[in-house]
DNA sequence: TTGACTCAATTACGCTTGTACGTGTAAAAG
DNA sequence: CTTTTACACGTACAAGCGTAATTGAGTCAA
C-alpha cells in the first residue's frame, strides 16, 4: 500500500474533477469548478503539483502545457478518507453515519428508493 | 449561524470524547482515547485550547484545573463536516456517499435491518 | 522545609494548506 | 517587427495543524 500523505480538502476537490475529466490541463480543471466556487487560477495549479508530488497523479507534456492524469483510483481515496472521518467522528461505525445522511441530511424520494435496491441487492447475495 | 472556523481531523476526535464525556478535564479526555491510539498528553491539552478558541467548547476552573464543557452540538458539527465533504468529495450527492459506505466499506446484517428500518420510517412519514 | 514528584499551562516549531503574486514566454494585434 | 495580451510556471508567505519540550505550581515524604 503506497501510503501516500492524504489528501487535504482542497486537493480532493480538485482531484474529484480530474477524475471527471480523465485527464485535462490546469485550465480544464479550473473551468470545470462550479461557477459559484470562486477559486484562483493559479491555487488550482498549486493544487495539482501537489496531487502530482503526493503521487495521486501523473503529469506529461504536451508542447509547454502540463496535461495531469489521475494515478490512484477514486474509490481508493474515497475508502481512506472515509475511514478516517467514520473513525475520528463516529468512533468507527458507520452507521451513525448514514443514520444522520438520512435523517438530518434530506434524501430524495428516488435516492430512496435506490438504496432500497442496494440493500435489497445485498440481502440476495448473502442468502446465497 | 456563529461561522466558527472548521475544526481540524485532530480536534474532531477530542470534540468527540468530550460529547461523549459531557464534560471533562484534560487527563480524563486523555483517559478517554482508546488504548492502541497513541497520544501525547499535551496534545490533547492543545485541541481543547484550540476548540476553545475556535468556540467550541467553554471552559470553567475548578481549583487550578480547567474543565471543558461542549458548547456546539454534535449535530451541527457533523452536518457541517458532511456537508462539506459531500460536496468535495461526490459533487454535492449524498447518493454516492451512502452506496460507497454500504458496497465498498461493508455493513453488518444487523445494520443492514437498521436500515430498512430507517426507509421505512421515513416512507410513512411522506406518505402523510 | 526542602527536595522529589505530579500534573497543568505555556511556549515552540517544523510541516501543511490556502491563496496569490511575479516573471517569462508564446500568440495576437497593430 | 514591435507592442500588447494571455497564460504557464515557479516562488512566496501567512495561517493552521500536529506534536511535543519546557516551565511552573501545588503535594507529599523525609
Amino acid at each position: 500500500m503506497a501510503e501516500r500523505p492524504a489528501l487535504s480538502k482542497g486537493e480532493m476537490e480538485v482531484a474529484r474533477i480530474l477524475w471527471e475529466l480523465g485527464s485535462a490541463t490546469v485550465r480544464q480543471v479550473f473551468e470545470a469548478f462550479p461557477a459559484n466556487r470562486e477559486i484562483d487560477f493559479t491555487t488550482v495549479q498549486t493544487y495539482l503539483r501537489r496531487l502530482e508530488s503526493k503521487g495521486y497523479v501523473n503529469a506529461s507534456l504536451d508542447g509547454r502545457t502540463r496535461v495531469y492524469t489521475p494515478r490512484v483510483k477514486p474509490q481508493t481515496v474515497i475508502r481512506e478518507t472515509l475511514d478516517d472521518l467514520v473513525d475520528r467522528l463516529f468512533g468507527g461505525e458507520s452507521l451513525p453515519l448514514m443514520r444522520h445522511l438520512i435523517e438530518d441530511r434530506g434524501i430524495s424520494d428516488a435516492d430512496v428508493a435506490e438504496l432500497r435496491q442496494l440493500l435489497d441487492r445485498l440481502k440476495r447475495k448473502r442468502e446465497n
